[in-house]
DNA sequence: TCTTGAACCTCTATCTACTAGAGACATTAG
DNA sequence: CTAATGTCTCTAGTAGATAGAGGTTCAAGA
């Protein structure tokens, strides 16, 4: 049996996080100790560490919150996982695009600059005027 | 003179966007009307426009704020200003990079997916075990 | 002039995913 | 036995807004 911080110590997940997991249902209340410690077996270890990983990989928590229930009904189809998988990696790319339009629009006005005085500077001047822009990097406000 | 409601939409943000710029000080207190409402004039919308596109490339408010500052000193050199935007095109190919990563390890992932139970499904696998993972996208867990 | 409806006011709470700290109890090493 | 570390609960704070309650003000039409 793990006490919080040898749990967090192995699945590399800081203690207040565990206790902040369980708040929230997604890790099941452990067992006690006598002094009233939380007392952590394999399967509590697994389950952060699946948890952790996805969050690795950019997972809301709602989302992984799905992906461990599906987890316990090994016999279903995982269509539903596959859903939510593309739809992460959807939201990848949709980030991916908005921030390659910011870095392009960052890098255009970072080279304009002049060094020169506040009155003269092209970052400020372009970042008070969209016209000044060159690519629409409004659309897809929703995202980053 | 602008009601609230008007210099939203002039510069295309929210109302309650604009007095909550106001209550962290990004937006001075503006005049108020007979019946205490807020009045602007053009240097609030010019300013909450900047504020604005700042947002959409992505500076945090309190890298706008210090923008802001600045910009209301036109005689002094923009270095500062410089390195504020440079942190922030730091910043986004940071995430570009990490986004990236992501998204590679969410092809594989579902690409192995055979789409049969639970129980033989990769990505339920690779969520549980970051050694199925061909990338090193654990580095850089601070940004996203 | 009266009235309706939109816009405005303040204040509080909510969202994501945690992190930090206070003050008290438990456990372990020396 | 004592000191240090670990753990407990609880509250509050972070960014950047958004949403709602309950009340006032304003502009336009009848
Ligand atoms: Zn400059
Ligand atoms: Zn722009
Ligand atoms: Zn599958
Ligand atoms: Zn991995």
């Amino acid at each position: 049996m793990l006490t919080i911080g040898k749990l967090g110590n192995a699945a590399g997940v800081k203690v207040p996080t565990i206790r902040y997991y369980e708040q929230i249902g997604l890790l099941p209340e452990p067992e006690r100790s006598a002094g009233n410690q939380r007392l952590y077996g394999k399967s509590a270890l697994e389950r952060l560490a699946f948890i952790r990983h996805s969050r690795e990989l950019g997972f809301p928590l709602e989302a992984i919150r799905d992906l461990l229930s599906l987890s316990d009904r090994p016999d279903q189809s995982c269509a539903a996982a596959d859903i939510i998988a593309k739809d992460q990696l959807a939201a990848v790319d949709a980030r991916i695009a908005r921030l390659t339009a910011l870095k392009a629009e960052l890098e255009r006005m970072i080279a304009q600059c002049a060094q020169g005085t506040i009155a003269d500077c092209r970052i400020i001047k372009v970042l008070g005027d969209h016209s000044h822009c060159s690519q629409d990097h409004r659309i897809s406000e929703a995202v980053e």
